[in-house]
DNA sequence: AGAAATGTTTCCGTAACGTGGAAAAATGTC
DNA sequence: GACATTTTTCCACGTTACGGAAACATTTCT
């Protein structure tokens, strides 16, 4: 309403294309072999090592379509095949693949509960960033009131000198890692009030670091106001942030600092989440830490 | 050779058996659509959710066929299909069936060099073994002399009363944990020489408790001596073992105690590279610890 | 030793199944 | 409102996967 619109989509934003997908009761387009694959593949999760003629039987599958499909696997490394005596285990490239689930959507996934608490407690829209390269990626959010629709969308990439999230990550990262951080910003103008020098944006970070939460004060969106705290893996690095967003309006001083402790409190309890343990989680997550 | 043979084939003991694989030049049957999935998988790891169309176009397929076989993907949670933004990332599922690669392949191949050199500096067969439900796997070795060829094939289990490996896991449990697995041991004799009360078996892990190594008098098969040391994890819970086995003949009291404070250093420098920083390993392995 | 049993790999005829172009459906952009 | 994009469904075609059977090995039984 107040913001006159998107004269800042620093990169693409991603939104909902194309033909939806149907409402589909169940099923759809399935396609048989790779089906079948998978279902080896949870086979061969569960044992430590099987013969082809084991998991054939336990798959269900004669033994000469079980071996072409292995044959392929194991081309691919998802599965290995011990020459010596012919067993059948999972391979280190399925590892390398699933590895980057973890990357991708384990804060995602801790987060959600987190974020939607917050927004129904604040009735503002809400963030997730993680820090990636040298910029903070939105990974999820929660909406507030349909007036004001998110200006931040999956996958839209934040500045560090020029977003709250940015700036409480810098605050909270290392002295030697935020000098490598510093050395790369641009300070592109985004809005009027957007830091221009290290010298403003370090002043800023060093107020951020003794109050605990970051605040952007019209400075990506001109008319919008952020709080945000940085979330931390289990070494201390911030590896994320949570924000709180709105028109300026809206988001007074005062109200703006009773934000900014609900904030760290919504950005600490990530960070249990994400390095500690608790459940609400499938047992593999266990396994690490 | 002096041992009388097989009486002691505790389980199954795999053996290659069947056509050998060929000693392909390279390639062999494959699957196309399996081929193809597993593309995508490894596109979609590398970025963090990418649209039905980015991924045809990176992966050279058609977007149709991509479709498909994402919903095959999706169906079996593979991959994640984002319903607002439809954007694609990968799934728990994958994780789920990634991570078994650790549980299962981790060790063996971190301890392969390790065990290979074990071997030349004792002529006499190395088993690795890893804690399996109340039971201990064999899930490498490197064998000896060829005359004596492998009692303990790969997937062989080991009872926790009557193998060296089993006596070493068990002195360094935690009592509770440790009480846990006495109460199911069954002191089924293997030999003449095995224990069979918890008395007896108590009063050996003791001992080996002070001494650092477990011995195993032939209590498993007559005429075998073995001594082995446990490997641990980053919370030091014992997590498997090394152990060096061969015929009594060869190994005598003092030799035995020599090759002990050697399977206690092999077995350490294993806690290391499992628990720890050290490389050889892909980088994947970097985000656990 | 030889024979039988078990397990793996290759072969190949058959048709089922995956393929991909095109159309339909929906949204963003001009 | 028309155009450009993107996702999803559809469908005729023939490539591709299927699986029985044979060939190949190794272990076990007699």
């Amino acid at each position: 309403m107040g913001t006159d619109g998107r004269m800042v989509d620093t990169e693409f934003t991603p939104r909902r294309r194309g033909r939806p997908a149907s409402t589909s009761p169940e099923g759809g387009s399935e396609v048989q072999s790779l089906d079948r694959a998978i279902a080896l593949l949870r086979v061969l999760a569960e044992a430590d090592g099987m013969s082809l003629s084991d998991i054939a039987r336990t798959a269900e599958l004669p033994a000469s379509t079980v071996h072409r499909l292995l044959a392929t696997l194991q081309k691919r490394q998802l599965v290995n095949h011990d020459a010596e005596n012919g067993l059948w285990t999972v391979g280190l490239g399925l590892f390398r693949i699933g590895a980057a689930y973890l990357r991708i959507r384990k804060l995602p996934d801790i987060g959600r509960p987190v974020i939607r608490r917050l927004l129904h407690e604040t009735d503002e829209t809400v963030n997730l960033t993680m820090f990636d390269g040298n910029e903070l990626v939105v990974v999820g959010q929660a909406e507030g009131h349909s007036s004001v629709r998110a200006f931040f969308r999956l996958g839209l990439r934040l500045p560090l000198h020029a977003s709250a999230a940015g700036k409480c990550v810098l605050a909270a990262a290392s002295p030697a890692f935020r000098g490598g951080l510093l050395a790369q910003v641009r300070y592109e103008a985004f809005a009027a009030r957007t830091h221009r020098t290290e010298r403003a944006l370090m002043d800023d970070v060093t107020l951020t670091a003794e109050r605990g939460y970051a605040v952007d004060d019209e400075e990506h969106t001109t008319g919008m106001r952020a709080v945000a705290a940085a979330i931390f893996n289990e070494w201390r690095e911030p590896i994320g942030a949570v924000s709180v967003s709105g028109p300026a309006v809206r988001l007074t001083d005062d109200r703006l600092e009773r934000l900014g402790r609900r904030v760290v409190a919504a950005a600490d309890q990530m960070t249990r989440l994400y390095s500690g343990a608790d459940e609400t989680l499938p047992p593999e997550f266990a396994t690490y830490r």
